[in-house]
RNA sequence: CGCGGGGUGGUGGAGUAGGACCACGCGGGUCUCAUAAGCCCGAGACGCAGGUGCAAAUCCUGCCCCCGCAACCA
C-alpha cells in the first residue's frame, strides 16, 4: 500500500525579509521531511503560500505609506526567490490572495454557519476618532487588566497568556498614532468553540504521539475551556463575508466593511492550496483530505502551536465532512543568534538569502539541520557554523567520499573484480537505514543528523582499520572488498544525506551517472549493491572549507 | 499560586533506575589513501539539598537558575 502524506508549512507573512529563523523554524525541517517521504515513495503533497492578509501587513503598509497590495507585491518575489534558492520542495506555493482561496474560505464559513457553529455577537471594539475607523486588536496597546503588564496587544496578553476582550485593556492607545481610542459597538461572527470542545478534546487526547511539550501545551489550553472566537474584523483588507449567501436575518451590521479574521482564513489555505494544486495537476484533492490513510504533518514555530492543535482542527471538525485532522504538528522552538533574539533594528539578524549567497545553500542547510530547535530554543553561532562545516561536512563526510574515490581511480584504475561486501559494513548499514527511517518518521531531524555522522565515523574508522593502501600489493582481493564496501557506504550516504543537502548529493550522483530516484511507490531505503562502478569524471572534493 | 519547556564534561546533544554515551574543542600519539584531512589514547560532567530503592542523571519533596507563551518574530 502506498502511504499518503500531506505536509503543510506555516504561511509566511510578506511584510519583511525572511531570516534564518524562518529556515530553522519550518522551511528546512519541512523540506527534509518532504524529501524523506519522496524517497520512501510516499504519495506526498506539500503546500504553503504567502499570508497576505494579516494585520501585520496593513501595519507595515501604513508605516511605509503604501497600499497593502504594493507591500505584498514587493515582498512576494523575495519569498519565492528564497524558496527557489533553498530548493524547498513545495508542490505548490501559492498565496491567500487567490480567487480559489477566497471562494473556499467563504465555503468553509458557510458550512460552519449551516452546521450551527457560527454565532453573532455584539461587542465593543476599539475605534479611533482621529482616523475614523475601527482598529484591529494589534493596532491597540495598553495595560493588561489581569497582570498589569504594559504595552500588550488588544487580543491577548502575552505576559500572562490570557485572551483579552475588548475593553479589558487599560489606557488603550493607537499603536500607529499614539492617540487614545474609544470603545464603540460593533457586531461580528463568532466560531463557537465551546460546541466543539468535546470533539477537539477527543482529537488531542488521542494524539499522545506528539512531542511531549506540544501535547502538554495543547491539553493545558483545553483545560481552560474553549470559548467562541471572533472570526471577522472591522478592516478593509482581506476576504469579504459572502453576505448574499447568508439569510438576511442573520446578517451582521455593516457587513461590507468586515473581513475574515486572518487566523481563521490563513489556515484554510492548507485546504484551498490542495484544491488549487489538484486542479492544476489534474489530481484529486480528496486523496489527501478524505482518505483516512493519509497522514497530515504541519511545520511551524511555537507561536503557531494552538492554531494547529486546537483552532484549525476545530474548523475542520466543524465542516462535518470527515476531513483529515493534523496527525503530527512538528512545532519548533525559536532560533537565537549568538544567544539573542532576532531583531533587525538592533542588528541581530541574518538574512536568509544573503547568507546563502555568501556561504552556500548546502552549508547553511547542513548547519541549520544540526541545530534545529526541536525541543528547546537553539542558538546560531558563527563560530560553530564554521566548525560544523569544516570539521563535520568537509573533514568527515567530504573527505571520506573523496579518499575512496581517489583511491579507486588512482590505485585501482577504476577496476574492482571482487564485489564482495564486508559483513561488518552490511550490519552497520542495515542498522543505520532502520534507525534513519524510524527517526524521520517521527520528524526527529537532529537525531537523524547525528545518526548520519555516526555512520560516517564508522566509515572512516573502517577504512583506517583495514588499511587498503597496504593491502594493495599484499592482498588485492581484500583491498578491493574494502573499497567496494566503502562505495556501498557512499552510495547510501548519497540517499541519506539528500534530504539535508540535496544539491551536493545530486552532484555526487553525477559522479556515478546516477540520479536520486523519488518515484511514488518505490522505496529507496532498500539496501541494494552498487556494482560495476565507473566514475564519469575525475573525482573532486564536494565541499570546501570556510575561512 | 497563569501555562509550558529546560538545567549532563569547555560547547552542543543522547540517555526516564542497574556499565554515564556521541560529536566538536583541548592534550598526547600515529598512519599516509585523502581536502594541513583520517585513526588511536587521554583529561574533563549529571544545578543544590533531602527522600524512596539492593541500585537514582532517571522516581518523590523542597529550593536555586535559565527560557518561551509579547515586542519589525516563526
Amino acid at each position: 500500500m502506498i502511504k499518503k502524506i500531506f505536509i503543510g508549512t506555516a504561511w509566511p507573512y510578506v511584510n519583511g525579509d525572511l531570516h534564518v529563523g524562518h529556515l530553522a523554524g519550518y522551511l528546512i525541517p519541512a523540506d527534509i521531511f518532504s524529501r524523506f517521504c519522496r524517497l520512501k515513495g510516499y504519495e506526498t503533497l506539500m503546500v504553503s503560500g504567502t499570508d497576505c492578509h494579516g494585520t501585520p501587513i496593513t501595519i507595515e503598509a501604513d508605516k511605509r505609506k503604501i497600499s497593502p497590495q504594493d507591500l505584498v507585491a514587493e515582498y512576494t518575489p523575495k519569498v519565492l526567490e528564497l524558496i527557489q534558492t533553498y530548493q524547498i520542495t513545495y508542490d505548490l506555493f501559492t498565496s491567500t490572495t487567490t480567487d480559489n482561496h477566497k471562494k473556499i474560505t467563504q465555503e468553509f464559513f458557510l458550512n460552519l454557519l449551516n452546521k450551527g457553529y457560527i454565532s453573532r455577537q455584539k461587542s465593543y471594539q476599539y475605534f479611533s476618532l482621529t482616523e475614523n475607523k475601527f482598529l484591529p486588536d494589534r493596532y491597540v496597546e495598553g495595560e493588561c487588566k489581569h497582570c498589569q503588564a504594559k504595552e500588550q496587544r488588544g487580543d491577548q496578553c502575552e505576559n500572562c497568556g490570557r485572551s483579552l476582550e475588548p475593553g479589558e485593556l487599560i489606557n488603550p492607545k493607537s499603536k500607529l498614532t499614539g492617540s487614545s481610542v474609544i470603545l464603540k459597538e460593533t457586531e461580528h461572527y463568532f466560531l463557537d468553540y465551546s460546541k466543539l470542545q468535546k470533539q477537539i478534546e477527543n482529537f488531542v487526547f488521542n494524539s499522545n504521539h506528539w512531542r511531549k511539550w506540544v501535547y502538554n501545551e495543547s491539553v493545558g489550553y483545553l483545560k481552560e475551556g474553549l470559548r467562541a472566537r471572533a472570526i471577522t474584523r472591522d478592516i478593509d483588507w482581506g476576504i469579504e463575508i459572502p453576505k448574499n449567501k447568508i439569510s438576511t436575518n442573520f446578517l451582521i451590521d455593516n457587513i461590507e466593511h468586515k473581513r475574515f479574521y486572518v487566523w481563521f482564513e490563513a489556515v484554510i489555505g492548507y485546504f484551498s492550496a490542495s484544491v488549487e494544486w489538484a486542479k492544476k495537476n489534474n489530481k484529486d484533492w480528496e486523496d489527501f483530505w478524505l482518505d483516512s490513510s493519509c497522514r497530515h504533518y504541519y511545520f511551524m514555530g511555537k507561536d503557531n502551536l494552538i492554531f494547529h492543535t486546537i483552532f484549525w482542527p476545530g474548523q475542520l471538525i466543524g465542516q462535518e465532512k470527515g476531513y483529515n485532522l493534523p496527525y503530527f504538528p512538528a512545532v519548533n522552538n525559536f532560533l537565537l543568534l549568538e544567544g539573542k533574539k532576532f531583531s533587525k533594528s538592533r542588528g541581530i539578524h541574518i538574512d536568509s538569502l544573503e547568507i546563502a549567497k555568501k556561504y552556500g545553500v548546502e552549508n547553511v542547510r547542513f548547519y541549520i539541520a544540526s541545530i534545529l530547535p526541536e525541543n528547546k530554543d537553539a542558538d546560531f553561532k558563527w563560530q560553530e557554523f564554521k566548525e560544523t562545516i569544516n570539521n563535520e561536512l568537509v573533514d568527515k563526510i567530504g573527505n571520506f567520499i573523496h579518499r575512496v574515490l581517489i583511491f579507486f581511480q588512482q590505485k585501482l584504475n577504476q577496476k574492482i573484480e571482487n564485489e564482495n561486501l564486508t559483513q561488518e559494513v552490511l550490519v552497520k548499514t542495515e542498522e543505520t537505514l532502520k534507525l534513519y527511517q524510524e527517526n524521520l518518521e517521527k520528524c526527529e531531524m537532529v537525531k537523524t543528523f547525528n545518526l548520519i555522522l555516526d555512520y560516517v565515523n564508522f566509515a572512516n574508522q573502517y577504512l583506517d582499520k583495514n588499511e587498503p593502501w597496504k593491502l594493495l600489493n599484499e592482498n588485492k582481493n581484500k583491498c578491493e572488498e574494502i573499497i567496494f564496501s566503502c562505495f556501498q557506504i557512499i552510495n547510501n550516504l548519497r540517499i541519506l544525506l539528500w534530504p539535508f543537502i540535496p544539491q551536493a548529493m545530486e552532484k555526487l550522483s553525477q559522479f556515478f551517472n546516477l540520479k536520486i530516484e523519488t518515484k511514488t511507490g518505490q522505496d529507496n531505503f532498500v539496501f541494494g549493491l552498487l556494482r560495476n562502478i565507473k566514475l564519469t569524471q575525475k573525482p573532486e572534493p564536494l565541499f570546501k572549507k570556510l575561512n
